[in-house]
DNA sequence: CGATTATTGATAAATTATATCATTCAGTCG
DNA sequence: CGACTGAATGATATAATTTATCAATAATCG
């Protein structure tokens, strides 16, 4: 298990959405290119209260912003968790973004580069049929301070 | 990478919601196990609707599933993502129901049981001092047929 | 078994998400 | 390169979802 999978450069965005949109046939917009670019930035991930709230300066609309979101999530270029505080956060689901280690009882929160998915992706590859180009990990656990107690 | 992870019984529910509310200090009750077994039996997950809708016959009230998910999330007992059509699925976290490979174009859901994560686990454990329990992985991919369009 | 307190269910209230539609803009073709 | 076409956007209205409230119920502890 060592770290010399697909993301030497973690927390780079490899993802060119102007090329994503012309592949999926949907039109490359200047919104839909803020919009990735604000959630791919913060790695705990955001909200979309604090997206609408946020990218309002730039004049971006409440319904484009859902209408984003959904598009992105559909692709799998972004997936939710729930925060400490309850609220859905979204995050980028690439590399130096998927890797998490969670504390179930006060969400502590670690991220790791460490892994390697590779044998098995090929595996599942060579099973289904499937080209993967992507994954998410999240490990759960108990932090040592909440284990004391 | 082979099959001999944690979970020789996948799809049974080793989680026992009794002794977990003790641990966790809150009262354990009949809804409570009856949204966890609703939630946890199918593989793919359920919204909060159908939830909603098909614990109401049991006499199980909209805000009690509300919390209750709320309750499980937190804990990392469920967690969700977004099916083909766009709705929020909560699903078990627990062995034989993490580990998914889906299709970015049309959704198409495999599940697979080889995943060996035995070694990342103790890993990060060791650096962290976390004690892991559990985990989610997804990979994300293009199925043959979205390929051949 | 009785006391204490968390949990529940029904309703109301608040919040969040979607539908609508005129306008703007990206992609295309001549 | 400029007009054309339909997708995408933003503002608002509408609908749906989620949370707050509170009396009643049920789980835990002594």
């Amino acid at each position: 298990m060592d770290t010399h999978f697909t993301h030497e450069h973690a927390h780079e965005h490899q993802v060119d959405i102007a090329a994503l949109c012309r592949q999926q046939g949907v039109h490359f917009t200047a919104q839909r290119q803020r919009i990735w670019d604000y959630f791919a930035e913060e790695t705990r991930g955001r909200t979309i209260a604090e997206a609408v709230q946020d990218l309002a300066v730039h004049g971006i609309g409440r319904a484009t912003i859902y209408r984003t979101v959904d598009l992105f999530e559909r692709l799998f270029l972004l997936t939710s968790s729930r925060d400490a505080a309850g609220k859905q956060r979204y995050g980028a689901v690439c590399a130096g973004h998927t890797h998490a280690l969670i504390c179930r009882v006060c969400h502590a929160f670690v991220e790791f580069d460490e892994c390697d998915l590779s044998v098995l992706a090929k595996l599942l590859s060579a099973k289904t049929g499937f080209a993967i180009d992507g994954h998410r990990l999240e490990m759960f656990g108990t932090c040592p301070s909440c284990s004391e107690e």
